[in-house]
DNA sequence: AGCATTATCTACTACCTTGTAGATAGGGTG
DNA sequence: CACCCTATCTACAAGGTAGTAGATAATGCT
C-alpha cells in the first residue's frame, strides 16, 4: 500500500538527469548494503527517493541495471580514491597502503558491507553479479600481488592472506560493529602475516 | 508455469513424515546455499522436492519455518559431528582441531556455502537468520577461546583471528574452488597466526 | 478387504513484482 | 508570458509470492 500525505497528490519533484541519478544510486547502495539484491525491489528504492517505479525504470532500464548502476559508480569512486592515493611518487611499503585502505573502510561501513553482502550472494553463477565479483577479484589480487612482489617472496600465496585477511575483519566487524575495532583486527593478522612472510632477498 | 509428465496426473507420492521432512530439509539446504533465503521461493523448494507448494507448508508452516528446520538440522549434525569427534581422552592440539575441521568442511561445500551466503545475508537485523547467527558466532568464539586459552596468552584475540581467517580462506574457496585449496590456504593462514602467538608461560 | 488416518493435493485469495504505454506537468528558453 | 522538452506520473499487464480451506487418495491396521 503507497500511503500519501494527508493532502492526497504530492506534488511532483523534477530534478536535473544528474541529481536523480545520483539520489538513485545513493539510496540503491544503501539499500542494497543492507538487504541484498534479492533482498530488495524496484518499489523500495523509487519510494526511498520520493518517486514511482516507472520514474526509477526510466534511469535504470531494468532491475538488473539497477545494480549495474551501483557497481558502475563504486568503480568510478574507488579508481578515484586509487588516483588520488596513489600521485605521491615515493613508493610507500605494502603493509601501508594496507593500512591505509583499512582505515579507509573504517570510514564507510555501508560500502564495506555493500561489497560484503554482494560478494556472498554473487557467488552463485546466476546471480548478475556473479561476473563483476569474480573479475573484481582477480584485479584486486592482481594489483595487490604487484604491489608484494617486489618486497616479498611468495607474492602470490601472500596475497591472497592478505585478501582473505581483509574480508574475514571486515565479516567480523559488520556483525559487532561495536565489539570489534576494524583496523585493530587487520593489524594483528597483519603483524602474524607480514611477520611469517620472507623479505625478497637481493 | 508447472509442466507435468505427459499422461497429465502424476500419480501423489506419499512418504512417511520423517523421509519426506529429511528430503525438504536437504533440498532447502541446497538451494539455500546456492541463492540464499531471499533468492528462493517455496514453489522452487516444493519443485525439488516433487511437491505442491500447500504440501511443503503443511510441514514447515511459513517460508521462515523453512529456514528454522534448515538451521535446527545444521545444529544437530554439527553437534553429532562435534561429539563424535571429542570422545578421546588425549587432548589434541588446538591447531589439529582446527586443521582437522578445515579438512572437514573441504569435504561439504555445500554446508559451507549455505552458512557462508546466510551468514552475510543475515547481517542485517530483520533478516530471519540474524539472532541465530549472531549466537552462533559467539558460540563458536566461546569454545574456541576455551580450547585456545590453556595452551596461548591472549586466547581472546587468537579466537578472533582464526574466525576470520577461516572465513576468509573459506570464501575465496567458494569463488575459486579450482584455483583455491582450503586446507592449503587455511594452513599458510594458520602458521602465521599461531607462529605470531606466544605460548602460555607456566 | 474395508476402514481410518493423514499426507498431499486442487482451488483460491490477496498482494507484490518487474516492466510497458501513453498522459501530464515542471522548468528552462525564446 | 508562452512554448517546448522531457522527467515523471497514472494505468495497466502478466506473472510470481506466501499462505488458507477444504477435498482426495495412499498407506497401515484390523
Amino acid at each position: 500500500m503507497v500511503t500519501m500525505s494527508a493532502e492526497g497528490t504530492r506534488r511532483r519533484r523534477r530534478l536535473t538527469p544528474e541529481r536523480r541519478r545520483a539520489e538513485i544510486v545513493s539510496e540503491a547502495t544503501r539499500l542494497v548494503s543492507e538487504r541484498g539484491f534479492n533482498g530488495i525491489s524496484l518499489q523500495a528504492v523509487a519510494d526511498a527517493c520520493g518517486m514511482s517505479v516507472p520514474g526509477l525504470l526510466h534511469y535504470v532500464g531494468t532491475k538488473d541495471g539497477l545494480l549495474v548502476a551501483v557497481l558502475a559508480h563504486r568503480d568510478e569512486v574507488d579508481l578515484e580514491v586509487a588516483g588520488l592515493a596513489s600521485p605521491p611518487d615515493q613508493i610507500a611499503s605494502p603493509r601501508a597502503v594496507l593500512d591505509a585502505l583499512m582505515k579507509h573502510n573504517e570510514g564507510q561501513k555501508e560500502i564495506v558491507r555493500l561489497y560484503t553482502v554482494l560478494n556472498a550472494e554473487s557467488l552463485n553463477p546466476d546471480h548478475p553479479a556473479h561476473e563483476y565479483f569474480t573479475r573484481r577479484y582477480v584485479e584486486s589480487f592482481e594489483r595487490l600481488r604487484a604491489l608484494l612482489d617486489p618486497h616479498y617472496e611468495g607474492a602470490d600465496a601472500l596475497a591472497h592472506d592478505v585478501i582473505a585477511a581483509m574480508d574475514g575483519a571486515q565479516l567480523q566487524w559488520l556483525r559487532f560493529p561495536d565489539r570489534v575495532d576494524l583496523v585493530e583486527a587487520w593489524r594483528r593478522q597483519a603483524d602474524a602475516i607480514f611477520a611469517a612472510a620472507s623479505a625478497v632477498s637481493r
